[in-house]
DNA sequence: TTTGCAAACGTCATATTTACGTTTATTTGT
DNA sequence: ACAAATAAACGTAAATATGACGTTTGCAAA
């Protein structure tokens, strides 16, 4: 019995970093250098996401957090399933022909593609055995394979979930300023937005928890530290009469 | 060459519809008689959902496609893709191993889940040759698989979905009444909302079109008929400051 | 001490939401 | 022809949120 379908299963991963000094939303790649194919080495150089086969017996979850711990080290960090690549002319490598009992069969690779949210600064990229490299989501390399594609849709999900989720907070430090707040949106939505509206709305939600500490080391008046409280978020009475179309 | 990884693509759809007589949201399902297994056909007495492995040369999306055509004959209605199921334990028939050049394989099953939106009224279920039946989303019968669990997190995905997009329209016949809109939110999020403000609301909103007409046949004073428009829906300033955590 | 500058606070008109009460138009029963 | 029943449709007032600005404050560096 041959399945009617023979192919790859992969995960893909997107994983966004937010640099609060440079106020600038960045995505972690790995350098290309070398492609095999069924009879040769082929040189090429462009970046690409982090990814991997799926094992055996793991969970496509699973998987996708195994992919994120190779490259940075990191577990717990949040993680979202966005969409399934595996379009029959996604790869057109000859690797990707195989012959099962004298039949040729067209090996298609079909990636679960996820996305992560961590702070920059908890990747070490100066000693990162893959090369990573943070680049600015509005000023990415060239990229193989169809990763600038799944990066897009990435940030196109990422823009819709965190006008309404918080999980911001997952991409800034866990003591922030309203101003961080404020250029992370603004570096997701590439928006601008009024800065005192703005912390007159957050300041107002009772799960952002003003700390007894302010910014040091800054050249300027140094500003009052947040906390995001999850808790206080959870306990809260969400409306859910937000129908905003 | 033996991939690394042998298993089934395939798609689910997850077909939701609207009767705004029962004010129901309902989940177009088919009868499971018979399961092949390895050696022999074992009776089971569930519903599965619609779903079929993607052919060769389809992209996902047109499995989706053809597999909503197959099943109700019609192309062009609200599609959305909103997850991928493939963990190792998904299916454990014994038609999920298969012998390749005397290896033994696990055949995985990973399956693209699609939603799609439609009004009831456009599915012939007397005549359907898949004995196709609606269920209401919230009286589910036994089903097969891990299709409750799919249908479940179609459904979130919706909810989320219709608090940001227009996309509740497309489970609505062409004219509606405003009280159609209250119960079909009301359907599908489980909340009561404020009829009076409601209305209100939805007036206002420049894409929703009064028509010249009025209900016909109710034994009460007939509503208003109104249309949605998707292109002045589309031409208009849609404020993307709606952070609405 | 002064100055530069971002942080932080304040104001006001308008729009939206919430929570209700009231009127109107139509069908059906007498 | 009229009354009753009922869902549709309209109305109101207080509270809250938003948008568009102007002003003050506090710290570090010069």
């Amino acid at each position: 019995m041959i399945p009617n379908k023979i192919l790859n299963l992969s995960v893909d991963c997107v994983v966004f970093g937010y640099d609060t000094n440079t106020k600038s939303l960045n995505v972690l790649l790995i350098k290309r250098y070398l492609e095999a194919s069924a009879t040769k080495e082929i040189l090429v150089d462009d970046y690409v996401l982090t990814g991997y086969h799926v094992y055996e017996d793991e969970t496509l979850d699973e998987s996708a957090t195994r992919v994120l711990k190779e490259l940075t080290g990191l577990t717990n960090q949040y993680k979202q399933q966005f969409k399934a690549f595996g379009n029959p002319d996604r790869l057109s490598n000859k690797k990707d022909l195989i012959w099962i009992q004298n039949q040729e069969f067209n090996l298609r690779t079909v990636t679960i593609a996820y996305y992560f949210l961590l702070k920059t600064e908890c990747v070490d990229v100066k000693n990162n055995k893959y090369k990573a490299k943070w680049f600015p989501v509005r000023e990415l390399p060239e990229l193989g394979f169809d990763h600038q594609q799944i990066i897009e849709e990435a940030h196109e999900d990422l823009k819709t979930k965190c006008l309404a989720e918080p999980i911001i907070f997952e991409l800034l430090p866990d003591k922030f300023t309203i101003n961080d707040v404020q250029d992370l949106y603004e570096s997701i939505l590439g928006i601008e937005i009024d800065n005192r509206n703005f912390r007159r709305k957050l300041i107002n939600k009772k799960y952002i928890i003003p700390l007894d500490e302010k910014q040091v080391g800054v050249s300027k008046k140094p500003a009052q530290l947040y906390m995001f409280s999850k808790d206080i978020y959870k306990k809260m009475y969400h409306k859910n009469y937000l129908i905003n179309i």
